[in-house]
DNA sequence: GCGGATCTTGATGGTTTCTTGATGCAAACA
DNA sequence: TGTTTGCATCAAGAAACCATCAAGATCCGC
């Protein structure tokens, strides 16, 4: 049974932070609790399974990623990593590991609480129906069992590489995807660096897909790491 | 001027009753190909897949249930299993593997023919979408059960291979369809390689179903992937 | 065996899609 | 504010794919 507010594991070293979390999310009306150092917040983690975790990579004791992995290795807990100004190499191996999504500090309240609501969203989704056939998200919907794809009840062709790139974003919808995963998913593993395919094909999706390809409301760019689809 | 009559697969070591199962369908306007042992069997249905198979248990190379389970694999063809007297058992299980009816040795020609037509109007019903017999989709028109095709209320005359390619496509209208399934579907998963008999075929359909074969309004491409029959 | 219909196979030209490079713009950083 | 890095866009060549025609090969009933 779940309880009616979610519960939300902090893994944060420095009080200040921690304190900061705690407020924020007590008041939208999470239930926080508290892990000082990697360890305890796998053991907290294990013997009370929270919905979602947010995670420092900078820790004293162990290596966030370590975290983030033995965590990834029972659990699919959303984990949202927090991350010093200059870490885009930690940040991006944590998204690559599986974690759901980023913030960079200094973050503000807001920015926090949508991250989390969308995680949140996203678990509730895939644990429920993950067979889906159909898949929406705004205005756009992909029928993977008929290979069709609409944007606001019309038709669109895709072909066969853009299909593909599309139906992995939207398998994680809300997602952070490292350009290193859509690549691998997409174009195989061999060529995982060609970043400037992705540049390409994320430019001719959005000319089919999005009202206003130079403002993209759903295929957004996350730079210096990859491209997520907006879930709403 | 041979209309696309069902073919039957007869999977029987005893030359008697072989020769007595072939002038019987023969005669019905059945066309029935033959195998004596069951892996001859197994790699007819693959090469040339047929509209029925009658099958007996008692072959001396390989269990009758084990081809009948084998066929079931990649296909819901309907399967007539043939048993001796006292051989209930294996007629109860061939049952469970899927086959459609049984008859036991010896049997009349009026019953051969009766089983071997509930089966293949059995077969043209519960492969259409709705149990439908007759499918229309624009101003086609496919009747399943008495095999015969229509365009803007004039028929037209398909060989058994391009009967067997738009009746794949009907059943799955609206639906992209890889090359590997319709040639599967088609001409066995032997051939799932022979993207050229697709090409040939298509084409073949079109000149004969199209307003305009150049411009198709109904067998459309789906390059890099398949085909599609239009739904609406 | 013969003639007709059907299936298989090969060759050719046209089209779509993918890849690659060049260029300008936007965001991050000092 | 200038510099650097990363991103978006466009276009052209290369590669993959498709349509079509036609000539053998095969199968069928007679």
């Amino acid at each position: 049974m779940v309880e009616a507010s979610p519960l939300i594991l902090i893994i944060e070293d420095e009080p200040q932070i921690r304190r900061f979390l705690q407020a924020a999310l007590t008041g939208a009306g999470y239930r926080p609790i508290e892990a000082e150092t990697g360890k305890m917040g796998l053991a907290q983690a294990a013997t009370q399974p929270p919905d979602a975790i947010i995670l420092d990579l900078g820790l004293p004791d162990m290596d966030g990623l370590e975290v983030a992995r033995q965590i990834r290795a029972w659990s699919s807990v959303p984990i949202i990593v927090l991350s010093a100004r200059g870490q885009e190499k930690d940040k991006v191996a944590a998204l690559d590991l599986g974690a759901d999504d980023y913030l960079t500090k200094p973050f503000g309240v807001g920015e926090l609480l949508a991250r989390i609501r969308v995680a949140l969203r996203h678990a509730a989704r895939t644990e429920g129906e993950d067979g889906q056939a159909v898949m929406v998200v705004g205005d756009l919907k992909v029928d993977l069992a008929a290979r069709r794809v609409f944007r606001a009840d019309t038709e669109v062709h895709l072909t066969p590489m853009e299909y593909r790139l599309l139906t992995t974003l939207v398998k994680h919808a809300g997602k952070v995807l490292t350009h290193a995963f859509l690549l691998k998913e997409v174009w195989g593993p061999a060529n995982a660096r060609e970043t400037h395919y992705l540049r390409v094909f994320m430019a001719n999706l959005r000319h089919k897909l999005e009202a206003d390809a130079s403002r993209p409301r759903y295929l957004l760019t996350e730079q210096g790491v990859g491209y997520r689809l907006a879930d709403e």
